[in-house]
DNA sequence: CATGGTAGGTTGACAACGTCAACCTAGATC
DNA sequence: GATCTAGGTTGACGTTGTCAACCTACCATG
């Protein structure tokens, strides 16, 4: 049924993968799909739509992976393990991190809803941590946006070569988050 | 003698505030300037390139500003006027900011020299800091690093529109940077 | 002074891209 | 059996970055 549409958003992932948002040209995705250079259009709106459902599809993932760390782990264990591989997937798949947390020209109520999700458990962690004494107290989506600030800054600098130290004593993105978590827990 | 190439930056910058990266075309900026649609390959190597200039320039700006805040006020109050303005500056030229500190594509030795100085400006800054007594003490790089991937972390996640609160109790950059900075200066 | 090189400008062309329009076709629906 | 539609096709258009070829003042050097 939407066998075409489900090939054109992994070939749309892929070339995202190989070349970043530029290398998505509907031409190839379509051809990459076995499709002409014009098939894209029966399944999206156009360009921004179908990497929305990229980006979707990826948030759907992260969401899923808090949520398995929040039920498999401790509190402070999880989130510290989500945000480390959080880093880890941001550094590991440049071009869908800036996709996914990038400004989205497009309304998509998949993507929406995939967005609110994935932020209203990475809450849900961050107050499990408050209650197991891991963090401060207080505002529980306030300090949830601060850390997750920090860990998009940090994935974000490292990715464009703006974190400090080239070579010697590179700060990564982990170090930083580690640092943070520390810094609150001996608040 | 270089008045052409400062007209093409002055056209470029501003086609970028008014709508992004995209809407710099070279045909554009060179019409903008008067010259033809091909002159400013004379001055530029290609799109990159002159985006890479316009950078540049943005970065020099905000190392004066830093430099200039460290000379007239105490440490601590220097960082974080130097912490808010700079939110500021993001939120209101956004594609200056994403040009600034995305990934660049190119090799410019005048690009790489300005992100050199205005780094070891900041870093001057929270060393200043940390021996006032209002940051912890230990590794400047590393501390510097912390709190400049949460001040970008949070203006990135505030212009994609995915920091929490999107009406109501919106969290702002800088009541972040507020933040952090009260947990370090608390500890 | 003649001469030649170069910095800076021009026009024209090219392929690739996103997108629109028109058309085609098999299968579901009434 | 007629009709609608989802999903596919080809073809075209304007825009873009870039390359190539050409032109022309200016400036230094013989």
């Amino acid at each position: 049924m939407n066998r075409t549409r489900e090939a054109l958003i992994d070939v749309a992932a892929r070339l995202l993968d190989e070349g970043g948002t530029d290398a998505v040209t509907l031409r190839q995705v379509g051809h990459g799909a076995g499709v002409s250079h014009n098939a894209p259009y029966k399944h999206f709106a156009g360009k921004e739509a179908l990497l929305a459902a990229v980006a979707a599809r990826e948030l759907q993932g992260l969401r899923t992976a808090m949520e398995r760390a929040a039920e498999r782990q401790r509190p402070g264990d999880a989130l510290r393990t989500v945000l480390v591989d959080y880093a880890a997937w941001a550094l590991r798949y440049p071009a869908r991190f800036k996709l996914v947390f990038g400004r989205w020209s497009i309304e998509s109520d998949e993507l929406a809803e995939a967005a609110t999700a994935a932020n209203a458990a990475f809450v849900d962690l961050v107050a499990a941590a408050q209650r197991d004494g891991e963090l401060p107290a207080g505002d529980a989506v306030r300090l949830a946006a601060l850390i997750r600030a920090l860990a998009h800054g940090a994935a974000d600098l490292a990715l464009a070569g703006h974190l400090a130290g080239e070579r010697k004593g590179a700060v990564e993105p982990g170090d930083l988050v580690e640092d943070l978590l520390g810094y609150l827990r001996s608040r």
